[in-house]
DNA sequence: CCTAGATTGTGAAGGATTTCACAAGCCCCA
DNA sequence: TGGGGCTTGTGAAATCCTTCACAATCTAGG
């Protein structure tokens, strides 16, 4: 699992500065759309539910973006933004497992709609392969690298059952992706250059159990 | 969006804290299951990516459970940690919107195993008001307060679209929901008893995208 | 019953992130 | 052209979280 360590100058950028980085930049559409000229940190905090210092700090890692006494340009941050966070790009990504999870992904619009274009989607089953899921057709997982590499796919979402995660998680780094975004339980053991989130959704409802037990 | 504080004696609990506390329980159940009677906080950090002291002080602040020298015992530590997370007892958990994510999360297993008994399942569409997923029939979103008041529902799912969602979340507390988990993209306002995790598929591929263009 | 070996529980140290606070800079208007 | 009002950018302080390090204490074995 990556650390967020960056190559030039670029210091170390804690994950938290890059989770509101995200966050600050629907905002930004947001404003956009309402045709907001300028924004300042001020604002985007209010709707963040963060400070002002906090969003000024977090885009200074990065450079100095705002004018004193008007805030930012709209455009000009969601711009820089993008391009921080690498969206000035698409991605091309697969789906492995096809099921209830894995097929709601794929059909998802927002997906495309936010630059993650997906270019395959993979299952063992062969009542899936073959057919279609908005445009992609389900192939066999057994071809899983050659298409991996041949389509040069650099973002996975893993969609299988708990324990076949991590087989396909190896399987995938191996054939050169460097990000896996999984929906499965257990911790993924990856090579230092694959970077995993996972969308734990077991844990999430536990804490919010905790919260519950706890007040 | 409530605070990890607790009503008498224990103090406050971090948010890692109760993250890794869900993980070691994972842990716990598949030791137990291998017949492993103890552990030692050093065989929980190797598979939790942590160090036994981080073990250790998760622990601590909830009391002494292990024994010097032995380790904790498998079955005793698994029982406590599920207490500490409200997890030795069910809870009653509605879903709003039964499209893509909505019937797949109806429909998973895995969520009335750990306790969670989907009871209640809402969406605003006709055509699919009344159909069953998974047991539960699809009820008129019109009827929300009135059911989840009767169910006595503590915990909802949010799987509407992003612009509905502010509106179905002040609906919910209103109606005494104190834990939401929302699947849609923008942050939720909540009173302070409530507690709201979010699934951001967005932020995380665009964690993902991040981690890709700085490595 | 005593010693060797292992592991916990926890203050204190260290590191990371957030918040504070203010000088510097920009715009507008008189 | 100069002053007032506002907002940025950023060191320094404060807070939060993790790691260190070790005394306390348990088991097992002779
Ligand atoms: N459904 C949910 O609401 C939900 C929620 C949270 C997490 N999850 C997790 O997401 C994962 C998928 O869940 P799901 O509900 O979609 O399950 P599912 O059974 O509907 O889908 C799993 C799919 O993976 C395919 N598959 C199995 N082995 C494979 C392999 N080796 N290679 C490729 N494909 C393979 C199966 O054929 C199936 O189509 C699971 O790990 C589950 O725990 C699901
Ligand atoms: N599908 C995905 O893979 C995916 C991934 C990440 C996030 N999301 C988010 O999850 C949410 C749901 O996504 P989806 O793909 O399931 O969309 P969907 O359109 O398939 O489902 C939304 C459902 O909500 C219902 N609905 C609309 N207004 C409602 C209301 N006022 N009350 C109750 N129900 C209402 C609709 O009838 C529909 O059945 C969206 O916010 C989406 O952005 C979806």
């Amino acid at each position: 699992m990556k650390d967020f360590t960056s190559p030039i100058s670029v210091k170390r950028i804690a994950e938290p500065t890059v989770r509101r980085l995200s966050l600050y930049l629907r905002f930004l559409e947001d404003f956009e759309k309402a045709g907001r000229a300028t924004i300042s940190s001020g604002e985007l905090a209010h709707v963040g539910h963060t400070t002002s210092a906090q969003v000024r700090k977090d885009l200074s890692f990065f450079g100095s973006f705002g004018k004193r006494g008007l805030g930012y340009d709209t455009g000009a941050l969601t711009a820089q933004i993008r391009r921080i966070l690498g969206l000035d790009r698409t991605w091309k990504v697969v789906i492995v497992g096809a099921g209830k999870i894995g097929s709601a992904l794929a059909q998802h619009r927002g997906f495309r709609e936010r630059g993650f274009d997906v270019v395959g989607i993979f299952d063992v089953d062969p009542h899936r392969v073959g057919y279609m899921l908005d445009g992609v057709s389900i192939s066999d997982v057994k071809g899983l690298e050659a298409i991996v590499r041949r389509l040069e796919a650099e973002i996975a979402v893993l969609a299988v059952p708990p324990e076949v995660a991590q087989g396909i998680a190896t399987r995938l780094s191996k054939a050169g992706v460097h990000a896996i975004l999984d929906f499965s339980t257990e911790p993924l053991k990856v090579p230092a250059d694959v970077t995993v989130r996972s969308m734990n959704l077991a844990m999430e409802m536990e804490i919010l159990s905790f919260a519950l037990a706890n007040r």
